[in-house]
DNA sequence: CATGAATGAGGTTTCATTCAT
DNA sequence: GATGAATGAAACCTCATTCAT
């Protein structure tokens, strides 16, 4: 097998986009979705731009015709991918609710949220391994920021005002953490299961899973 | 661009076997340590089987001889980074110190190992990436265990009978999430740095990150 | 798998040279014997030098010092090929029998020495591929004549003097027939398989085979 | 001599596709033809994809695109090999003529089409090198088949009705016959010639072996 | 807006052969 | 006489990208 990647299968998975052509949004989401199945299944040198026009049900010129090349495309794949998360978190309110159960809900918004969406932490691994020389290049990167940032802080202070925390908590730190509780398990998961021995996915271990990093981080934060 | 990764450079860094041949134990190291250097710097797919024989100061064909192919090479590569963690966590001796000390001690060491060997994140989540399909065929896959998992099941126990920490915690869970704090901190650094528009990797930056996880840790287990 | 040739597995058959090293000739035969079994299953582009080294137990630096190289390598397999059927030929013995029954033994030992003999007609193939590029180098190339054409004639003229026999027989052009009756049939034997939907190397085919063309050479040879 | 194969000029014979591009039919064309005569001249193994592109005059890159590797390239050439013969042997007519004559037909088409496609004898000789491994792929292996066995057939059986051909003959086996004894003799001329230290292509040769191949069929047929 | 055909550069791998012991 | 290590050349094949319609 003299080839760069293993071999696999390109077959289209769905054809996302069953417009009978003509309609440019659509076919921009289009090439987006299937974009980001690739990159996230194969990495950035692993996608295959064959496989994305597949997966696509769409001619190979077009991907060229809306985005330029793969570089761009995997930029656009990873704007999309922020826009997603950034979308989430701002429905969660943390600000409005009783400390203790938003530090809960913002653990189990994490967890929930990667366990749906593997392929965010997949392309954010890309993308680190790139140095995030692709983020860098987005214009507007603070909006990039999450919105969770301020409201952890928010809730943190309420948190402390209430007698409940401990004082003294960088927002960033602890939001850093929660999220690296979630992510690692769950972006390592394979080569933790092998060497472990034991599936990380079975509904037992994850259900184990999020109750340990609730009890870590409130047990680390309740006074 | 009609390659199909970013154009970087090709110098030997260092001609890492500067023997004058048939020295087979010497080559197959300088081997494994250029294609370190290249797996963990571009991926499995970015990796370039040139580049790593020019990093090695060796014939291209010599990676064949040893190693079959660029998959199996990776393997190779993969099984000396376990080797060298679990080597270095073996060095620690978690048991003979005061349960505290002794967290401190695994944090800090976690934190450190990382720190120094930024090679082994990038390989894991190559290895991820690839559903661990190396690891899998790794003959002694036990061995790859960490020693830490009994050595933290004991210091758990101790700091439990000594009336210092909670029960209940599940050694596993807590060395994941240890791992963890550490590793998306550094692995993800680019991508973080670049969103919250801070280095993350300032000497400042990371003196905080250490204190925040021992914290953390301490706070969670500390009754 | 961006090989050349179909993959196939490497494993000594059987290390023809069990010796304990230092026996010239032995060694000799050795790499002859394996060679042709490499050169007549993959012809002379598909054999692979290793393989044969392999195949004879030895080092692949001997087929070098003892052979130079594989074109002459293969030089010595056909030579050797053609001395086997030669030998073989001269025990016949055709002049002192009846001439019927004579041409029979002449289809019959052909037939049987194909058959038994498979790895010969592969490489004549290859040979004749190659435009006999091997065999004019060979010193005593008259010595691969056939000594069969000789005595062939000499019952061809013991047929026709008993009245048996049509005249005006060339016995090079008779020759060349009964050596294609067998020959083409077992060479061509895949294809004509696949294409006919029969096995033509099943015992009853065989037996059919070998009567038709006795059939067919004593059919034309008698008055 | 560090390459594989015996060193050759590679210089584009004829640009077998002097279109302008852009014409898929002509394209496939050009390649199976320059394939053709490249596996016909090397072998499978010995074939060069690159000189197949060159003496096309295409980018080797088509190659890949119109027939996805080597073998299946191989595959192509090979049934458009036999579909030649086919259509030709179609074209005979043998059914509608003298039983004599149609066995002379037979003969001297078998004997004429072989000389003016050498390349056919030479790729069927790779396919049994390779034990009809392409062949076996196609799909309607059955079309493979000669029409000529069921026009044999229908000639053997007036000669017999006419009293002039003896029975019990089976027309495949003559079939198989009559393409050996034509066969076997082109196929290997050049180890013969060079035994035999006759030129077995000059005319006077060839119009010999015609009739002595004739001769021999009908000798064998006519009561 | 959309597409099949075409391409240059470069990737992994293989091979016959030689070197140093 | 015998061997494991090493090599340069070239093979097959892949890929991102562009051309012509």
């Amino acid at each position: 097998m003299p080839t760069k990647e293993p071999k696999r299968k390109m077959r289209a998975i769905r054809s996302v986009a069953d417009n009978g052509g003509r309609n440019p949004a659509r076919t921009r989401l289009a090439i987006i979705e299937a974009a980001t199945q690739e990159f996230a299944e194969f990495g950035i040198g692993g996608a295959r731009i064959d496989a994305i026009a597949l997966r696509a049900g769409l001619n190979k010129r077009l991907l060229y015709y809306y985005f330029g090349n793969k570089e761009d495309l995997f930029q656009a794949v990873l704007e999309r991918a922020y826009e997603g998360i950034r979308t989430a978190e701002r429905a969660l309110h943390l600000g409005e609710i009783d400390p203790i159960e938003a530090i809960r809900k913002l653990v189990a918004f994490t967890w929930n949220y990667y366990i749906a969406h593997p392929e965010f932490l997949s392309l954010l691994n890309s993308e680190n391994l790139h140095r995030a020389s692709h983020l860098k290049k987005t214009s507007n990167i603070m909006e990039m920021n999450s919105p969770l940032v301020q409201a952890l802080d928010s809730v943190l202070e309420h948190g402390r005002a209430s007698r409940l925390f401990r004082s003294g908590v960088d927002p960033i730190q602890l939001y850093i953490s929660i999220a690296a509780l979630s992510y690692f398990y769950l972006s390592n998961q394979h080569t933790l299961s092998a060497i472990f021995g034991r599936d990380l996915r079975a509904p037992k271990a994850e259900t184990e899973r999020l109750s340990h990093m609730t009890e870590l981080v409130l047990g680390y934060l309740l006074l």
